[in-house]
DNA sequence: AAAATATTTAACCAAAAAGTTAAATAACCT
DNA sequence: AGGTTATTTAACTTTTTGGTTAAATATTTT
């Protein structure tokens, strides 16, 4: 955990691509993996390293695993780069 | 360049330690490469990307290349954070 | 219980990233 | 000019990442 699977996790433009459209409400594996031309094997495993890096949660309902958005571990992402900034108001 | 090369560029320790020490004011190359426990080489090359990034700014003088951060292209990440946590106030 | 569906995990492969040492550049100093 | 210092570039190796297909797991449906 921490910054840096938190930025690591940021650095794939399909990652960063899933958190958009769950900024949108939650979605199944399979309703994301549509969108990309990538196997669902692929997408899961994006889906892992979102997960371990807590930028999304999921939720098992029946057949269909749902994620939802958690921006909660950006703050710490804005922090540090309010403290590069060298911002007043970090 | 753009938000892809950004984050790319913040994705690794060694380069965002770079930047923190740049905080502190420019630095030269070899200065900055003391502190690692890796080849100048290897130094060199996080200094290349940082500086494609446009997150660091690279000065010849005499011998030595002074760097200094740049942190205007740290906007849009603070941006696109801002974004998909829904802020109103961008 | 067997078949179907949704998703992950395993085993593997290729491309990218990060490291190394050695050679090339560039500027300074006798 | 020749030697030393600072830094980058080249060539190469190792590790990590992102992809694939096939098998495993979980759940629902028949």
């Amino acid at each position: 955990m921490g910054l840096q699977n938190t930025i690591k996790a940021l650095s794939d433009p399909i990652r960063r691509e899933i958190l958009e459209m769950l900024k949108g409400g939650r979605m199944a594996a399979g309703e994301i993996s549509e969108k990309f031309p990538v196997s669902g094997a692929a997408i899961s495993k994006h889906l892992s390293v979102l997960r371990e890096a807590d930028l999304i949660r999921d939720a098992r309902e029946g057949k269909f695993i749902y994620y939802e958005l958690n921006t909660s571990v950006l703050e710490e992402v804005m922090l540090w780069i309010s403290g590069l900034k060298g911002d007043k108001n970090e």
